[in-house]
RNA sequence: CGCAACGUCUAUCACGCUU
């Protein structure tokens, strides 16, 4: 069962949806009991996918069979209905988790550990950001002081995204002051990508400050937001630098990193040395791209 | 029993899909 848990959760990491079903497919017949983790990567693979209804059977399998949902697949379920427009179903089911786990849901046993927990706001919150639904996301927040549920760092990086896209840099910056968590590489790589993007270069480089004083570690991601935005003002000088300091850091380069340089190269006549881009692509092995 | 790890959320370019 663990093996089949391992196999399902990078078949869906890397959008295998169909070998996540081959798999659960696999276990029921060679009579392997599938628990709530490959359950999980089921609702994820169809949720992903927009098989809501085939998402519908495998909750139904599982009342049939008498398997208790556990947070986590609640959780992964609130995506699936987020992901597919469904909102209004993600809140109900985050409704009937509370209740469930207060005692409030009549017949049906009273469960603490379905107490929704910051992932199932910061899922909820996500959606409803994409959605610059503004409004039900500080009522969601006020829920969730009510509730006890605390705002990690997750949580904010979600509100962080939200209004740092609509372009409310202001209201983003804000929530980075006033946060209990401590920032990471995702928040701080969220604002410097919006700043650069309204131009707010004295604001970029105050937060690129404050990380490294902050002892948070740059990544392959937010080195990306800041080569793209040296790539977008044709600075070749700029983006090289970035480059020979995430080699001197070991933060690796990725596949959008170099195609960021490839077209910083093309776009100021620097064709020799995109050519000599693709060599360097192959000996890390991202060549076959 | 305790502790820890693990399955669920959030950030980057392009392409493609949808509009």
């Amino acid at each position: 069962a663990y093996t089949f848990s391992l196999l399902m959760k990078a078949y869906l990491k890397s959008g295998q949806f169909d070998k996540v079903k081959a798999a659960a497919h696999d276990m029921k017949i060679r009579g392997i009991p599938l628990t709530n983790h490959h359950y999980t990567a089921l609702i994820g693979a169809y949720g992903r996918q927009g098989s809501m209804s085939e998402m519908q059977q495998v909750l139904g399998t599982m009342d049939f069979d008498g398997i208790p949902k556990d947070r986590t697949l609640y959780n992964a379920l609130i995506y699936a209905y987020c992901r597919n427009n469904a909102v209004e179903e993600a809140m109900r089911v985050k409704d009937d988790m509370y209740n469930r786990s207060i005692g409030a849901s009549g017949a049906v046993p009273m469960d603490p550990s379905l107490r929704p927990d910051p992932f199932t706001y910061a899922t909820i919150l996500d959606a409803l950001g994409r959605r610059e639904k503004f409004d039900e996301m500080a009522a969601l927040r006020t829920e969730m002081l009510e509730r006890e549920v605390p705002e990690t760092t997750g949580v904010c990086n979600v509100l962080i995204d939200a209004h740092a896209r609509a372009g409310r840099l202001d209201a983003a910056l804000a929530i980075k002051t006033s946060m209990n968590a401590p920032p990471d590489v995702i928040t701080y790589s969220t604002l410097v990508l919006h700043l650069n993007r309204a131009s707010r270069s004295d604001d970029v480089a105050l937060l690129v400050a404050e990380m490294a004083s902050n002892q948070v570690r740059e990544n392959t991601y937010f080195c990306n937001a800041l080569m793209d935005a040296h790539r977008k003002k044709g600075d070749v000088e700029q983006a090289q630098a970035l480059k020979d300091r995430m080699k001197v850091s070991g933060i690796r380069a990725d596949l959008v990193t170099f195609n960021i340089l490839l077209d910083t190269y093309v776009k100021a006549g620097r064709s020799i040395e995109a050519l000599e881009l693709r060599d360097e692509m192959r000996e890390l092995g991202l060549g076959e791209n």
